[in-house]
DNA sequence: GCCAACGTTGGC
DNA sequence: GCCAACGTTGGC
């Protein structure tokens, strides 16, 4: 069991609507780096779901995974604008797992708050420049995080 | 809206 | 294989 942090612009997805349609797929990351920690998840691996480029940005809830990776064919819809030419059939490049609602956190935690936690200083998620938009959160992690949210 | 940080692209 | 140019992310 691992644990995992998904960023999303409300904008385009908020935990309120996976509340409401109870399931996504989590398509159109096109960066490997977070495509490969996709394929690295198993079934029942839980993350945090947060929302980025928002005012402010923050950790908002959980989220499960039921489906492991499999073939994004987003990237291979010319109508979908996470079209990607180079994906074919044989190669399609982009993977996506999906996840399920898990819960929806009484109040936001705030990235500001995220950054003064000592235990947290680690974490891709507070580092300067990070846009990793798919990230492994480690067990500690995942339990200060925790702590936060009640 | 600005812009720093980063990943990707493509010329050489 | 280097690296400048470019596009994107995302905090502020």
């Amino acid at each position: 069991m691992q644990y995992w942090l998904f960023k999303s612009e409300p904008d385009t997805y908020s935990i309120e609507r996976l509340e409401r349609e109870g399931r996504t797929e989590w398509s159109g990351v096109r960066n490997y780096q977070a495509r490969n920690f996709m394929k690295s998840m198993h079934i029942g691996d839980l993350g945090f779901f947060y929302h980025s480029n928002t005012t402010p940005p923050g950790i908002v809830g959980i989220c499960r995974v039921i489906r492991e990776a499999y073939v994004d064919f987003t990237a291979l819809d010319p109508k979908s604008e996470y079209f990607d030419s180079r994906a074919t059939q044989e190669k399609p490049i982009w993977e996506m797992v999906d996840v399920a609602f898990e819960q929806r956190f009484k109040q936001m935690i705030p990235l500001d708050l995220l950054k003064t936690q000592k235990k947290l200083e680690n974490m891709p998620l507070v580092q300067k420049g990070q846009r990793l938009s798919v990230q492994p959160v480690s067990k500690s992690e995942w339990n200060t995080i925790l702590q936060l949210s009640t």
